[in-house]
DNA sequence: TCAGTTTTTAACCATTTAGTTAAATTTTTT
DNA sequence: AAAAAATTTAACTAAATGGTTAAAAACTGA
């Protein structure tokens, strides 16, 4: 068995899988056009995942486990909330602008399967509770204004996702189809949502 | 030529069309299902809207423009922004918690074809210039924070629709599967999204 | 070189699905 | 009642698609 060009077939399919599936939905996505996205044949594709349902399961897995917030970052950091926000907020809409299909794709097979769903959320790991722990000592504290700890974290998971998940309709209505001054604007976006955040929140 | 029975026809099936459309989307919409729930045959359907195509397009112009923001209201109110951005949001959390489905239905489809989301938004007479023109007298006027206008609006509109548009994952993560929890959450959002938006630009 | 593995080729199967057709039936209009 | 329109029935077509198969070819490690 060869190591090294297994590991290399698999990981095209992946990569091309990925591409196919999270721009097209798992509906719309072709066994045929993965294949020749990966450079082999459908035969070739059907050994390594035999089924498109096992191959959508593990592109949707890495995809979930990839944007589904590691939080921990921003939980353990002992820096103040400004800076701790800042970053997570910067790295985040880097990784979403590089990844610009994502939200889109997990909000759209998102509904597929709650079971399934209920399982990636409980193996990615991610503590919600100790989040909302954490803004909560801000507030005790006094440091940040009082409000429902989940508000807050899905007003921040908003604001960073939903302008790239609405980017074609965004990019027309403000910028005439100019993608370019739309990545630009997303990256102005990382202090401008920091900010707002900020002015918000902070007493 | 009956017009109260064809249109009622016609109504049913634009109903049909609607659920299964927004639920599945375009590829994973099946015009047998479609028949099926507007309670008449494959023959007629295909006698009312020619193709599937055609159809869907009647479906996402429709529901494109229920959710696309008429925003007119916001700009001719002489009431103060307190009270225009309030209402805003409450009608349209409102709106969208009686159409759960259609912001994935459109954040997902909206790459299909940008001509015609583009004739769409043209459609819409949705002016967004007009808003931040009255977002920017409301900065000179030193009622609220500085702020780059698109950011404002973008910022408003993704609290409103991303909670909607992440409900199955949301309602797993925060309230262990228990929708109603998780509705009566979004409605308490009226309140809460009102006040972290005006806490963060009021002066 | 040899055995084992990976990859290709190419044909094939079974199923699903959008769309059609034509005749029969029902409903509505006049 | 007669004409016109709406609806059903049921069978059908053509294309697309997921998946299979079996044999040949290429590659790899020992």
């Amino acid at each position: 068995m060869n190591e090294i060009k297994k590991d290399n077939t698999e990981e095209k399919i992946l990569v091309a899988a990925q591409n196919v599936f999270t721009q097209k939905g798992m509906d719309g996505a072709r066994m045929q056009e993965i294949a020749d996205e990966a450079g082999i044949n459908k035969a070739l594709l059907h050994y390594y995942f035999r089924t498109k349902e096992k191959l959508f399961e593990a592109i949707f897995k890495k995809v979930f486990m990839k944007i589904f917030p590691n939080l921990t970052a921003l939980v353990y950091s002992d820096a103040g909330i400004e800076i701790t926000l800042g970053a997570f907020i910067e790295s985040y809409i880097d990784l979403l602008q590089k990844n610009p299909f994502l939200p889109t794709f997990i909000l759209k097979e998102m509904n597929r399967d709650p079971k399934f769903l209920a399982g990636l959320i409980k193996l990615s790991g991610v503590k919600p509770f100790e989040i909302f722990a954490m803004f909560e000592r801000e507030m005790n504290a006094g440091r940040i204004r009082r409000m429902d700890p989940r508000d807050l974290m899905i007003n921040i998971l908003s604001m960073n996702i939903f302008p790239i998940a609405a980017k074609p309709l965004l990019t027309i209505l403000l910028f005439e189809s100019d993608e370019k001054e739309y990545d630009a604007f997303i990256e102005a976006r990382k202090k401008s949502v920091k900010e707002f955040i900020l002015n918000s929140i902070l007493l």
